[in-house]
DNA sequence: CTTCAATAACCAATATTTTCATAGTAATAT
DNA sequence: ATATTACTATGAAAATATTGGTTATTGAAG
């Protein structure tokens, strides 16, 4: 399985990891909550392991928003002994199962194996594809951000989300024909400029937040930050 | 919740049972394994609490041949505080959560509604689908709308189904034609668009409330508000 | 076991709506 | 200075809605 651990402690994430590894799974570590979160949303795990206790963002904060965000990804709670408002809290806020440290390994791995079972039979792929505070719902087909929906075309979709799904990735026009529009090449319009341009209008037009659509002159365009 | 509570310290029974139904919740307590297990196999409980400590069968064993029998209702253990073996043994027999005893009555609400939110995709026999003021019998294949009958036929009430088990996501003409027409059908034609208009004109046309089935052009149909 | 009528399922033609692609011009980068 | 990209308006094209008619299916009656 591909775990995330969302842990300060370093000594106690770097136990997780260990252990965890000696079992075969996948695991990556984040030490600070913003990066953790980041990460949820980036990436498809099976499972997240939280800690509550983080510095800069509070762990059940963190674990609502990504609820919210509908990252149905299993969460572990990992709190301290006997804070039951805390476990209350936590499980209210999306969470799946909780840990009071300090605990046993073999619990660990009995509980992680339990929601394993409990989660994989709806274990449907990843739903929300996000990149700093756009989201694109793959389901209902509609895009957000700062809370605002956005509808698109059919074009406008594919290519949102070819982008999406490679973002830091500089994409040709000769990649974009291909993928969304089925295209050998590009027939010598500015179509896909125009789309770019439609796009731009839906989703940076009118937000606070970053451009996120950034041309690479002779080359094609790039989601990505800066 | 019909809540089905086995444990044999008539006090923490009693506890529990009176918490509960406080928080309006139907509960039955056994103090034996063998009566709680004759119960929980013939009637069709919400919930299942279990004490791991019982005169007469040991839960882990109950808690197996529950699973074995196919008994699916969610199972919270009750064990003693750092029997980490027993919770070890008790989640590999199948149940969902535990709880060491003593505990916070908030704690055995919040894991309570935790495992039935968790639980409910499971539950999806519902007789009735509903969706804003439209309701749909799946025994009678009656839909329902502002008070008034609406009789569908078969391929209309397929699709309306469909619908409703997927409110919310953007459902393409190939899924729909897969699910309610079955693999091959002759996609040359636009039946689909036939059925939707059908659908329309029964649950839509002449009723004060809001469009429900909306056309995502490119992309197929949904069921949403707005 | 037929026949008939009623209902359902399907198809195709036409009307309507929405989206798309083009081309022309403006703006920007090299 | 020129190549490249951004923006915009518009007619064409594609997708969808609607309607009317044809073929299946079903169920009751003869």
């Amino acid at each position: 399985m591909k775990i995330l651990v969302i842990e300060d402690e370093t000594k106690v994430g770097a136990f997780i990891k260990r252990g965890l590894e000696e079992h075969h799974h996948q695991v990556e570590v984040y030490a600070d909550g913003i990066g953790g979160q980041q990460a949820a949303l980036e990436h498809d795990y099976d499972l997240i392991i939280l800690d509550l206790m983080l510095p800069g963002i509070n762990g059940i904060t963190l674990c609502r928003n990504l609820r919210a965000l509908e990252v149905g990804t299993p969460i572990l709670m990992l709190t301290a002994l006997n804070a039951t408002q805390d476990i209350v809290d936590g499980l209210n806020a999306g969470a799946d199962d909780y840990l009071a440290k300090p605990f046993h390994f073999s619990e660990l791995i009995a509980r992680l194996q339990a929601l394993a079972r409990r989660k994989s039979p709806f274990h449907q792929d990843q739903a929300i594809l996000a990149f700093a505070d756009l989201q694109l719902n793959t389901n209902t087909k509609m895009a957000r951000r700062g809370g605002q929906d956005i509808t698109l075309t059919a074009k406008e979709y594919a290519l949102l989300e070819l982008l999406l799904k490679n973002t830091g990735k500089v994409l040709s026009r000769a990649l974009i024909s291909e993928a969304v529009w089925g295209l050998e090449f590009d027939t010598g319009t500015n179509t896909i400029d125009v789309y770019v341009n439609y796009l731009r209008n839906k989703i940076e037009k009118g937000f606070s937040g970053e451009k996120l659509i950034h041309t690479v002159v002779g080359m094609g365009y790039v989601m990505k930050h800066k």
